[in-house]
DNA sequence: TTAAATGCAAATTTTTTGCGTGATG
DNA sequence: CATCACGCAAAAAATTTGCATTTAA
C-alpha cells in the first residue's frame, strides 16, 4: 500500500491477495461459488476507478458474454451483506449511479473529480477530529460516516484552462 | 443561531429572515413569484427535518390542495441554481430519497439518525483539518464536500434498549 | 399580453424482484 | 440431487420532461 501524500494506491499483488480473501470469505459465509461472481469479484477488485453496477457489468461481459446486470447487483448485495464493500451514492452531477470499493470497505475519505469522475482514496482519519466528539456529547452512537471532497483534478483542471476556460 | 455541544439550531425569528432573504434572491433572479413556489420555500425554511421532496409536498399540500410534486421538484431545482439549498443525496438504508436543507446552504457536516432520519447540523469544519491540505499537495481544486456521520441518536437508543436490543 | 410557471402524465434512470432454468457442492 | 444462483424481463422508486393551460408581471 503506497501513501503519496495522503493518497491511497495498492499494488497488483495486494489486490490479488484482496481477491482471495473475498473469495474464501464468499465461501466461508456459505455462499456457493460460480463463474459470474468470481468475475465480478475480481472486476472490482482489480478496478481503479471505483467502479459503478454498470462499469463492472460492461467490463465483465467483455469476456462472460452471457453475463446479467442483475448478477452484478446480486454480488454486490453478498458483499454488502458481508461488509466487504463500501457503496458510494451518487446521483446527479456527473456521477450517475453508485460506485463501489471492494479493496478498502470500511468507511474512509475520497477525492472525487466532478469532472471526469475519478475518485481516489484519502488517508485520513476525519472523526479523529472534533466530529465524532461532538456527536458523542450531544448522545449520538456514530456508526459509521461519509467524507468526500469534490472538485476538480490536476488533469480536469488542466483540460478546462486548455480549452479556455477560467479558474 | 444556538449552538450547543457543537450542534445548530436556529430561530423562528432567523427562519423568517432566511424566508425573506430567499423571496428577495428568487425575485432578483428574474423568477416570478406564484403561490407554490413561496408555500414550498416557506415548508423548506420551517422545516426541522431536513425534509425530501415528498415531504415538501405533502405538507404543502395540506393547505394548496392544488400542488404538484413536479412543481416541488422545480422549486428545489431554481434553488439550486441558485446555490441556495443544499441537497444531501440518500438512497438505501432508511433514508429513500433526497433531503434539502434550504437555510444554511453551503456545505457542513450533517449527524444523521439512520433509526429515525433526524438529521442534525454539525458545527466543525472538516476541511480545516489535513483533508484539504492533501488534496491540494496533490494539485486537487476542492470546491464543496460531504461529510456525514451516520448513527443513532439518543432516543432511537433508548428505545433500541427497551425493545430488548443489545448493544 | 406574453413569457414563465403549473399540473398532469408519460418518460427516464437506477436498482430490485419474481420466476423458470441451469449449475454448484 | 437439492438448493442456490443465473438470466430475463417486469416492477419499483425517485426524479425529470413534454405539453396544454393558467397566471404573474
Amino acid at each position: 500500500m503506497i501513501i503519496d501524500k495522503g493518497i491511497i494506491t495498492i499494488s497488483e499483488h495486494e489486490r490479488q491477495e484482496r481477491f482471495q480473501a473475498l473469495m474464501a470469505r464468499i465461501r466461508g459465509a456459505g455462499h456457493r461459488m460460480t463463474a459470474q461472481r468470481e468475475a465480478v469479484v475480481r472486476a472490482l477488485v482489480n478496478s481503479e476507478r471505483h467502479p459503478s453496477a454498470e462499469e463492472l457489468f460492461t467490463s465483465v461481459r467483455a469476456e462472460h458474454s452471457g453475463l446479467s446486470l442483475a448478477t452484478v447487483y446480486k454480488t454486490l448485495d453478498v458483499l454488502k451483506a458481508l461488509g466487504e464493500v463500501l457503496e458510494l451514492e451518487f446521483r446527479d452531477g456527473a456521477m450517475p449511479g453508485n460506485r463501489y470499493d471492494g479493496v478498502r470497505p470500511h468507511a474512509h475519505p475520497h477525492l472525487v473529480c466532478v469532472s471526469c469522475g475519478t475518485i481516489e482514496d484519502l488517508e485520513t482519519d476525519p472523526l479523529a477530529g472534533q466530529a465524532q466528539a461532538m456527536a458523542e456529547s450531544r448522545g449520538y452512537r456514530v456508526e459509521r460516516y461519509r467524507f468526500d471532497l469534490y472538485g476538480l483534478c490536476p488533469t480536469c483542471q488542466a483540460r478546462a484552462r486548455a480549452c479556455g476556460h477560467t479558474r
